[in-house]
RNA sequence: GUCGCAUUAUUCAAGUGGUUAAGAAUCAUGGCUUUCAACCAUGUAUCACGGGUUCGAUUCCCGUAUGCGAUACCA
C-alpha cells in the first residue's frame, strides 16, 4: 500500500536513491580530515555569530586537512532577500574565508556535489521521500492548519504535550482510498515522518563541545516536505549533509533541542549521523541583562559594520578565534608575527556558554594588531578603505602620499611600537594636523599656564628652532629654550624644587605641540616637525599667537 | 506549561576532589617617560544560591534561582 501512496504523490520522481549515492560517492580524504559546512539562509545581513561559525567551521576543516564548503539554505522562499547569496560570499571573503566548493555568486557555483543551493535540490529530496513513503517510514499528511489548531487547543485542555503524534496523528493509519480521495480532490498535503521515538525514553550522544547529553526521544511526526514540494531544514540538513559527506556540523546552540529529530532522521534514512558541535551565541549586554545581539538594535551585529569602521580583518579573525579558544591569547604572545590561520585551533576547546559581545577588547586587540603592521601596508589599507568610506580623506592622502606614510612610520618602528589606531577611520582624526586642509585646531592648552607666559613660550619657540637638528640637537634646544625662560629642563631638578621653576620642559613642549597640532597628545613631536617643514611649523606657531591674542 | 543548555571578578575566560583559582581586556593607584600612547608594578572572585556525598568540593550528586533556547508547512 506504502508503494501506491508513493506512486500517487510522487509520479514524476522517477530516480531512485542508489541513482545519487553513485553520483555523489564518497569524499576520499585523508585520515581524520573533517568536512564542515557554513549553512545561512539568504535572509538578510551576515550576523556576527555567523562570521563566527563560519571561521570555526573553516578552521576545523583546513587545520584537518579536510573540506569547507558553502551551502544556501534558501527553502523559506518567503524570508529570502535579493541578492543574499552574494552578500553572504561577498560577506566571508571580505573576512578571508574561502569555501573550496559551494557557491560563489548568486547563481555560480564550484564543487562536484552541488547543488549547493537547497532550491535547486528539490528532485534530490524528493526522490529520498518517495522512497521512505514505499518504506512505510513517512506518510501525507492533509489536515488543514485550523485542524492542527483545534487538536493544540484540546491538548492544552487536557494539560498534555501538544503535537502531532500517536493518536492525535490523525492521518498516520488511513487506508490508500482514503488518502487517493483527499489527493485528488485536490487538498494539499504535507508529508510527515511516523515517529518511532517514546517521549519518555531518553537518547543520548556527544556533542563535540558540550560532551555527552540525553534528550527525550522525539515522539513528533514532524514535517519533512511542506505543502510546496520543498522540505523542511530538518529533512534537508539531513540529505545534504549525508550526501555532500559532512563530517561535523557546526551550529548555533539554537539547534541543540532539534538533535533528537536529526538523529532519528538519520536512522528513518538509514545512514549514520555526523558528529554535531553546538556553539554558543554571541550576546550582548543590555542594561542588566544579557540577550542576543539583534539585527535591528546592534548595529554591530552586522559583520560589514567591521568592514565600514575600518577595522582590520584580522582584528575581527582575532576577537573571534580568541573567543573561541582562549588560549589563543597564549599563542599569540609566543608568536607575535606567525599568521593566525597557523594557530592550532581545537573545536574540542570551544566554551559551552553565551559570551558577551566585548568591543572594547575588540579595540584592545586591534590596536596591537595594527601597531605591528608596517606603515606602508597601513597607507595601503587606509587608501582601500578611505574609497569606499571617505573620499574626501582618500585623494588627500594620495596627494600627499609621502607625508602620510611618514606621520604613520612615528613610533611605530622599534619592540614597542605606539597603539593608538584600532580601526583606519580612526587615522583621519589623528593625523588631521598634518594636513593644512583639514587642520582645525581646537587649542587645549594647559589650564595653569597664563596667557602671557604661553605666547612667550610660543614667540621665543620660533625664534629658536632650527629645522636641521637632529633629535638630539632639538631636544637641547627645547631645554636651553625652556631654562631661559624659567622652566625646569631636566625633570629630576623639578621635582626636587618645583617652588624654583614657573614649571618644567614637558610644560613648555606641551605648549609648543598644543600650538603647533592644536592638541595635547601626538606621537613624537620632534617627527611632527620634520614632517610640517620649517615653513609651516612657523606659520602654525604664529596662528596660535594670534588664536592667543585674540581671546 | 513541558523539554534542553548555561552560570568562575565589569567583560572574555583557564583550571582542579586538597593550588596563593591561570591569562587577557577594563577600571583604580603608583612608577618610568620632554607629552600622550606604550611600558612596569600593585589592587580588584566567599568559583550564582541551598542542601548532600567526602577527612576535604569551585570541581561529583540533588534541588532553587537567573539567563538563553526549543516546543512552526522559519531556518
Amino acid at each position: 500500500m506504502s508503494k501506491e501512496i508513493a506512486e500517487l504523490l510522487f509520479a514524476n520522481i522517477d530516480k531512485k536513491p542508489e541513482y545519487y549515492y553513485e553520483k555523489y560517492p564518497k569524499r576520499v580524504l585523508p585520515e581524520g580530515a573533517r568536512v564542515t559546512r557554513f549553512a545561512p539562509s539568504p535572509t538578510g545581513f551576515v550576523h556576527i555569530g555567523g562570521l563566527f561559525s563560519a571561521l570555526i567551521s573553516e578552521r576545523t576543516a583546513n587545520l584537518s586537512k579536510g573540506v569547507f564548503y558553502l551551502r544556501i539554505e534558501d527553502t523559506d522562499k518567503k524570508r529570502e532577500i535579493e541578492n543574499g547569496v552574494t552578500g553572504i560570499v561577498d560577506a566571508l571573503n571580505n573576512f578571508n574565508i574561502i569555501n573550496q566548493e559551494g557557491a560563489t555568486s548568486e547563481n555560480e557555483e564550484k564543487g562536484s556535489y552541488g547543488p549547493y543551493k537547497q532550491s535547486q535540490r528539490k528532485e534530490i529530496y524528493q526522490t529520498f521521500i518517495k522512497n521512505i513513503i514505499e518504506e512505510g517510514k513517512a506518510y501525507p499528511c492533509f489536515c488543514t492548519s485550523e485542524e492542527l489548531e483545534k487538536t493544540r487547543h484540546k491538548q492544552e485542555e487536557l494539560n498534555i504535550n501538544t503535537g502531532y503524534y500517536g493518536e492525535w496523528a490523525l492521518y498516520r493509519d488511513k487506508s490508500f482510498e482514503e488518502i487517493k480521495t483527499a489527493f485528488e480532490s485536490g487538498k494539499s498535503f504535507v508529508i510527515r515522518i511516523k515517529s518511532n521515538g517514546k517521549a519518555d525514553k531518553k537518547v543520548s550522544y556527544k556533542d563535540v563541545v558540550r560532551g555527552e547529553l540525553e534528550f527525550p526521544e522525539n515522539d513528533q511526526d514532524i514535517v519533512i516536505c511542506k505543502s510546496d514540494g520543498i522540505p523542511t531544514y530538518h529533512f534537508a540538513h539531513v540529505v545534504d549533509d549525508y550526501l555532500m559527506g559532512t563530517t561535523h556540523v557546526i551550529r548555533g546552540e539554537e539547534w541543540l533541542s532539534s538533535v533528537p529529530v536529526h538523529l532519528q532522521l538519520f536512522q528513518i534514512m538509514g545512514w549514520k549521523a555526523p558528529k554535531y558541535a553546538h556553539i554558543p551565541t554571541i550576546l550582548k549586554m543590555e542594561s542588566t541583562s544579557k540577550r542576543k545581539l539583534s539585527k535591528r538594535k546592534d548595529p554591530e551585529a552586522a559583520v560589514s559594520f567591521y568592514h565600514e569602521e575600518g577595522y582590520p580583518i584580522n582584528s575581527v579573525l582575532e576577537y573571534l578565534l580568541n573567543l573561541a579558544n582562549s588560549s589563543f591569547e597564549d599563542w599569540r604572545k609566543l608568536n607575535p608575527t606567525k599568521s593566525l590561520f597557523e594557530f592550532p585551533f581545537k573545536i574540542e576547546k570551544l566554551g559551552s556558554s553565551g559570551a558577551l559581545f566585548d568591543i572594547i577588547k575588540l579595540i584592545d586587540l586591534s590596536k596591537n594588531v595594527i601597531a605591528f603592521i608596517p606603515a606602508e601596508e597601513i597607507y595601503k589599507n587606509l587608501l582601500e578603505w578611505t574609497k569606499d568610506y571617505d573620499k574626501d580623506f582618500n585623494s588627500l592622502i594620495e596627494k600627499y602620499k609621502e607625508n602620510t606614510i611618514k606621520f604613520l612610520t612615528i613610533d611605530r618602528t622599534g619592540k614597542k611600537p605606539r597603539k593608538d589606531i584600532s580601526k583606519w577611520s580612526d587615522i583621519k582624526n589623528l593625523s588631521s594636523y598634518i594636513f593644512d586642509e583639514i587642520f582645525n585646531p581646537e587649542y587645549e592648552f594647559p589650564e595653569n599656564i597664563s596667557k602671557e607666559n604661553l605666547i612667550e613660550i610660543i614667540k621665543n619657540y620660533a625664534e629658536v628652532y632650527s629645522f636641521d637638528d637632529n633629535k638630539d640637537e632639538w631636544f637641547n634646544r627645547a631645554k636651553d629654550f625652556s631654562e631661559k625662560l624659567g622652566y625646569a629642563g631636566d625633570m629630576k631638578l623639578y621635582k626636587e624644587n618645583p617652588q624654583n621653576f614657573k614649571g618644567n620642559i614637558s610644560d613648555t613642549t606641551n605648549i609648543i605641540r598644543v600650538a603647533i597640532t592644536g592638541r595635547k597628545q601626538t606621537p613624537d613631536l620632534y617627527e611632527i616637525l620634520k614632517i610640517l617643514g620649517l615653513d609651516r611649523t612657523k606659520e602654525r606657531l604664529e596662528k596660535a599667537v594670534s588664536f592667543l591674542s585674540s581671546k
